[in-house]
RNA sequence: GCCCGGGUGGCGAAACUGGUAGACGCAGGGGACUUAAAAUCCCCAGGCUGAAAGGCCAUACAGGUUCGAGUCCUGUCCCGGGCACCA
């Protein structure tokens, strides 16, 4: 046996037995029960990140215990291919985002096949592939004649000099980030999909994801948001025709506090008021400008103008002004609000703001006036108050008898109204699927046969940032209506690249069939049985894939309707980011890597530049590694010093998976430090020389492992893997104790050690369990479970406190009960030293742990 | 702004269901081995105080519940994620 650890040789040696013998790759075999395991595929951005290290590696943890627990895994792996940063790196280089991302993908493979997890690559599918984009566009047609795909308007960000449309990246504080033009909102068609179909099945079946965390079910929950309230109208005339202005609420119980009515900029009223008065006009595009984001538009001062329309209040008849209000969504409910600033803050704010009548009409904790400042009391429901014939009720019967008067004057109805919008999915963009429709004047929007697709995407094409490139391509776009034959345009927008990840699981399972999205092999794989990714997706892409999964059930595709039973989402891995002016004022992001930091005593920045130049650069923060701020820990060096085992192992150890993770590269020593012992440890037992004999010293150390296994088993049922790694070192600890002293317990103990070990630092495992003899593949080895009869203990110490504050212990034999602890307790020292002539209260015995002295 | 998390030594963290705060590591200090260094091994280590035994303080901050709170409740501050076109 090698004296030295040698990473570099194990790990070729352990790869090359894996691959000879194909060990990851998976059929559907019955006799063993199926466990889908799968981390979130990366975007080959162009080289590993330490995010995707974690991430990997809790996956293949998983996988690999699994396993051995006697499961039949399947752990694929594929490539989110599609995306902007390829056309930005196309614009930057120019070269084709085609070639750049399968450059990266080459390259990011070998890094993943570097670091020994266990992925059946056989399975391996990219989506820019049009073998894997075909189905796409092929459920895209199937949704398109069932009306859940459909065409209508959505608004984008717009940048006015290089006539382009820009996602919300590429727009900072409200400009393009090339032009550095004041971005503007554009209304352009678009195809959705009606998510908002499902709604009501995506929230109330949340309810039945036990494996899902709280937090991420709860953020889904919000989302969807789901509140039931009135719709109801406030009637007005314009032009001498009388019109109704739909508002909801959830909040009908203060009507009579509506004081005035807000539309959006968007809305017709709005528009109406902006033809007859320039100042409005000019007001209404003001809202306009700006970008579409809602973190935006919430943090606006918030800003009106009246229309000079008034509209009636539907129950006391009283004339009430409308208003064009910036914080009125067009998107949400009809696009205006009543207001009631005696409840509710905005409008409060808004009242306070432009002299606007606030009249409290529910009595509230602190009373029945609302003097400014605002209190959160005033939204409180409460007894009505100055409403009429409904003082006196409460919020319930209030909105029931409001509800109904509304009805019968046909001014309002009980409504369930959604936060869900449906989703846009049309992208102005190059490099993505394209939509398969096909706009013929005389037949409209007709989808592409399924015997045309897919809808190939030319691969030769270098953006340039303005406007769409498909669009500028008559060869790609000039084609003939499927339908009549006659000339015809092809849509040049592609599909967001969510929905490509929406199904890619699904696909994994039969990613070679040229016939079918999904065939009979991924009724057998699916649903995932495990699914990991980072907590960032805990919306959109879950929520997608929910709904797609839901979709392909209604389609007959698969029977299933969720696609992930057990979620684990990972914490971030963060990084600081630092970024440079540029003069044409856009921000070029600096490898922290290139940046040199000066920190105040307490550790607070105080500057930072760049070594190269000595430039000053701006610190943005913590954040989230990732290609666009340039701040990604490149993991290869670390590989190639330490190994991967080392890699995984310190990914593993550093943090709890759920904690977001500062990176630093400081402790990667000891994780490379305690695989050196184990290997020196693994090669003096082999030379072997211990006597086998049962002494007090074996016994502990007996106790003490399989204690530490029983943990290590719990902590992994909680996915608590760091702890996992902390007890294999602690194992290794007890035996170096052990050493020499009995080589049966040492025995048992290294077996037990590298079995626990082998998810996380595989070659390791597989070289030491095949060196000691203890079978030809670690893997195959079954788990290990502790011996009960090593966790019997004869004696137990128990802490003793006195009113709480621990005074000493006491060991005592486990088989006394509470009254004969109490007295032993009462006649100890402690009792003497640190209560002496005080009266004892209570003596709270917690069996097994502590003894409580109350005086 | 809204929704969801988090905050424990110099650092990453641990603490079963409310029951010994700081396991296991990193960095650090001391020692052994070595001509020396690296590597390795042993010991120390939350803060203050004390010769020691010990005592007091301490889980972001301020309160509360409890025999007992890092853990439960209320409020505040700070950090991170998401906010529908980054993926």
């Amino acid at each position: 046996m090698q004296e030295k650890y040698d990473p570099r040789a194990i790990e070729r040696d352990a790869q090359s037995f894996w691959e000879a013998r194909r060990a990851f790759s998976v059929s559907e075999d019955r006799s063993k029960p199926k466990f889908y395991c799968l981390s979130m595929y990366p975007y080959p951005s162009g080289k590993l990140h330490m995010g995707h290290v974690r991430n990997y590696t809790i996956g293949d943890v998983l996988t690999r215990h699994h396993r051995m627990r006697g499961r039949n895994v399947l752990q694929p792996m594929g490539w989110d291919a599609f995306g902007l940063p390829a056309e930005n790196a196309a614009m930057a280089n120019g070269v084709p985002p085609a070639r750049w991302t399968r450059d990266n993908i080459v390259y990011m493979k070998r890094q993943l096949q570097a670091l020994g997890f266990a992925l059946d690559w056989e399975r391996e599918l990219a989506t820019c592939d049009p073998a894997y984009y075909k189905w796409n566009q092929w459920f895209f047609t199937r949704l398109f004649r069932r009306g859940l795909a459909y065409k209508t308007t959505g608004v984008v960000n717009w940048d006015p000099v290089d006539q382009t449309v820009l996602a919300n990246e590429q727009v900072i504080d409200g400009r393009g980030w090339r032009t550095g033009a004041l971005v503007e909102k554009r209304e352009i068609p678009m195809y959705f999909l009606r998510i908002t179909e499902y709604a009501d099945e995506l929230l109330a079946a949340l309810d039945e994801l036990p494996g899902w965390p709280e937090r991420v079910k709860l953020m889904q929950k919000n989302w969807i948001g789901r509140s039931e309230g009135v719709r109801l109208a406030f009637p007005y005339e314009l032009e001498g025709e009388r019109k109704l202005l739909w508002v909801f609420t959830t909040r009908a119980d203060t009507l009579f506090g509506a004081t005035f009515c807000a539309v959006a900029a968007e809305h017709p009223i709005a528009t109406w008021a902006a033809r007859r008065d320039p100042q409005i006009a000019a007001f209404v595009d003001e809202c306009k400008r700006g970008a579409t984001m809602e973190a935006d538009i919430a943090q606006l001062e918030k800003k009106g103008m009246p229309t000079g329309l008034e509209c009636i209040h539907p129950l006391s008849g009283e004339r009430i002004p409308v208003w064009v209000a910036n914080y009125v969504l067009m998107g949400y409910g009809e696009g205006a609000v009543m207001a009631v600033p005696a409840h509710d803050e905005r409008d409060f704010d808004f009242a306070l703001r432009y002299r606007l009548p606030i009249r409290p009409v529910i009595r509230h904790p602190l009373g029945d006036a609302v003097p400014a400042p605002w209190k959160p009391e005033y939204a409180e429901y409460g007894t009505c108050i100055h409403s009429g014939k409904y003082d006196g009720l409460g919020y319930a019967a209030a909105v029931d008898v409001i509800a109904s008067d509304l009805q019968a004057k046909g001014l309002g109805e009980r409504q369930v109204q959604w936060r869900l919008r449906d989703w846009g999915i049309s992208r102005q963009r190059y490099w993505g699927c394209p939509i398969p429709i096909v706009h013929c004047e005389a037949c409209g929007d007709v989808p592409v046969p399924d015997e045309q697709l897919p809808v190939l995407l030319p691969e030769d094409v270098v953006p340039d940032g303005t406007g769409s490139p498909l669009a500028k391509m008559p060869e790609f776009y000039q084609t003939s209506c499927p339908s009549c034959g006659k000339p015809a345009r092809r849509e040049t927008d592609t599909m967001d690249t969510f929905v490509d990840s929406s199904w890619y699981f699904a696909r994994f399972a039969c990613a070679d069939n040229p016939r079918e999205m999904v065939d009979a092999r991924a009724a057998y794989w699916m649903p995932v049985d495990q699914y990991i990714g980072g907590i960032e997706h805990a919306i959109l892409h879950l929520l997608y894939s929910r709904f797609f999964q839901r979709l392909m059930r209604d389609e007959k595709l698969l029977a299933i309707s969720e696609p992930f039973t057990n979620l684990l989402t990972q914490g971030m891995v963060l990084a600081e980011s630092y970024y440079l002016d540029t003069p044409e004022g856009r921000r070029e992001w600096i490898d922290p890597a290139e940046v040199e930091v000066r920190r105040d005593a307490k550790g607070k920045l105080v500057s930072a530049i760049r070594r190269a130049d000595g430039a000053e650069v701006i610190y943005d923060g913590l954040g989230t590694m990732s290609k666009s701020k340039n701040n990604g820990v490149d993991p290869q060096e670390l590989i190639e010093r330490y190994g991967a085992d080392t890699a995984r192992f310190f990914a593993i150890f550093a943090s709890p998976p759920t904690n977001t993770l500062e990176w630093s590269d400081e402790g990667v020593e000891g994780s490379y430090r305690f695989l050196k012992r184990l290997w020196s440890y693994a090669v003096r037992f082999k030379a072997g020389g211990g006597p086998a004999v049962a002494s007090e010293l074996s016994k502990a150390t007996r106790f003490e492992i399989h204690s530490v296994l029983n943990q290590a088993n719990y902590d992994l049922s909680k996915y608590q893997l760091n702890t996992v790694a902390s007890a294999a070192m602690k194992i290794l600890n007890a035996l170096d104790r052990l050493a020499g002293v009995d080589d049966e317990v040492a025995k048992e103990g290294l077996s037990i050690l590298l079995r626990l070990l082998s998810p996380i630092t595989p070659h390791i495992c597989h070289h030491l369990w095949r060196e000691l003899r203890f079978g030809e593949d670690v893997m195959s080895a079954a788990w290990p479970e502790p011996d009960k009869n090593a966790l019997v203990q004869d004696e137990i110490e128990y802490v003793v406190q006195v009113n709480g504050k621990k005074r000493g212990t006491l060991v005592a034999s486990k088989a006394l009960d509470s009254r004969a602890l109490e007295a032993l307790v009462r006649a100890s020292d402690i009792v003497k030293r640190y209560i002496g002539d005080l009266v004892i209260k209570k003596v709270i015995v917690v069996p097994g742990r502590l003894i409580n002295i109350v005086v």
